[in-house]
DNA sequence: GTCTATAGCAGGATAGAC
DNA sequence: GTCTATCCTGCTATAGAC
């Protein structure tokens, strides 16, 4: 096995089993199994179940920010950019059938609070917020609105329907949350 | 002790360490020593870990529903008993300090989910949109608004920004989104 | 690096004395 | 009903042979 790829695949197995099955209620006898690794290999690179979870979430926070970036950029209007975001949630929520934000699972299962998730969590989500605030600025340029909304709260108000129309979608295991917040967006930016 | 009076305090125990600690973090002997009862007792009157849980999510629902209509009842005028159920949230969270919605946490621990819980999260969840259908139906009766919003609707978008204020709140362990998220809802239904 | 064995511990659940 | 003792299972983590 070439150098590095055990630690790959531990890690793209972890954060699979992780994000399905919880963090607490899986093994690190399942993520070796499932990896097909040594046990001493995956010691060797994680010390502990810790500390490959802090690796975990560390990934899954340079994975997402990156594909986010990557719905966003190659959309030639700034309104299209503005609403990509919401693009990647319907494939993601069939694809995970509905199990939510990873972020947000592995926080509430973790009260003690590694401060190395819980940190990465806030990085993740502060780069998020970045993200939304260029596209609200840009679309508020091209189409500056009556209502003299800034780029900053339109951000805010985006990022909490978006995590709204996630957790609700999760509950109702459908993505009419995701219409809905998208409707809403639409209302708060059309001139009247 | 009184007949039933163990069973509400494993009750209000498990509720309690459930919500703080997660579901699998919490053994059960630390339920039995914190609500002081003998573990034969416990086992007497919840014949596993798991059906424990199940009744604490259904007592759960049982008494946020209740907080929820206590909240909304006794307001005066359809604005405030529409904006009411924001009215828990802050001190709910400072009370918690924000460790989110109970119902998304339990059910993000339990994959292979008991269906039990997530019947009974279901069901909250339910209530709680009926309720705002009851304020929104009211609150647009009084006050029509002149973008034809049914109250089906807005219902479905305050549910979206109810729970997305809590989600980026306990990411942000700060209560900016519940203002921002009261803030759209009175941008939505201002005359224009 | 892999495989196997095992230490060491905690949790869920049961049984028996009172 | 309480209290204590205990079984069993599964987990994290380590050690040793290869």
């Amino acid at each position: 096995m070439a150098a590095g790829a055990a630690r790959q695949r531990i890690l793209d197995t972890a954060i699979d089993l992780f994000y399905r099955q919880g963090y607490r209620a899986t093994g690190i006898n399942l993520v070796i199994a499932e990896s097909g690794v040594a046990k001493a290999t995956l010691y060797e690179h994680f010390p502990s179940k810790d500390d490959l979870l802090a690796a975990c979430v560390r990934e899954m926070a340079r994975r997402e920010i990156a594909e986010m970036r990557q719905a966003v950029v190659p959309k030639t209007t700034a309104r299209e950019r503005f609403f990509a975001p919401f693009g990647i949630l319907q494939p993601w929520f069939e694809a995970s059938q509905f199990r939510g934000c990873p972020f947000q699972n592995i926080v509430a299962e973790c009260p003690p609070d590694d401060p190395r998730v819980r940190e990465a969590a806030r990085q993740h989500r502060e780069n998020f917020r970045a993200l939304l605030r260029e596209v609200s600025f840009d679309l508020l340029q091209e189409h500056p609105n009556p209502r003299g909304l800034d780029p900053t709260e339109l951000a805010d108000l985006y990022l909490v329907l978006y995590e709204g129309a996630i957790a609700v979608s999760v509950a109702y295991r459908d993505a009419w949350p995701v219409r809905r917040a998208i409707q809403t967006l639409e209302v708060i930016l059309e001139a009247d």
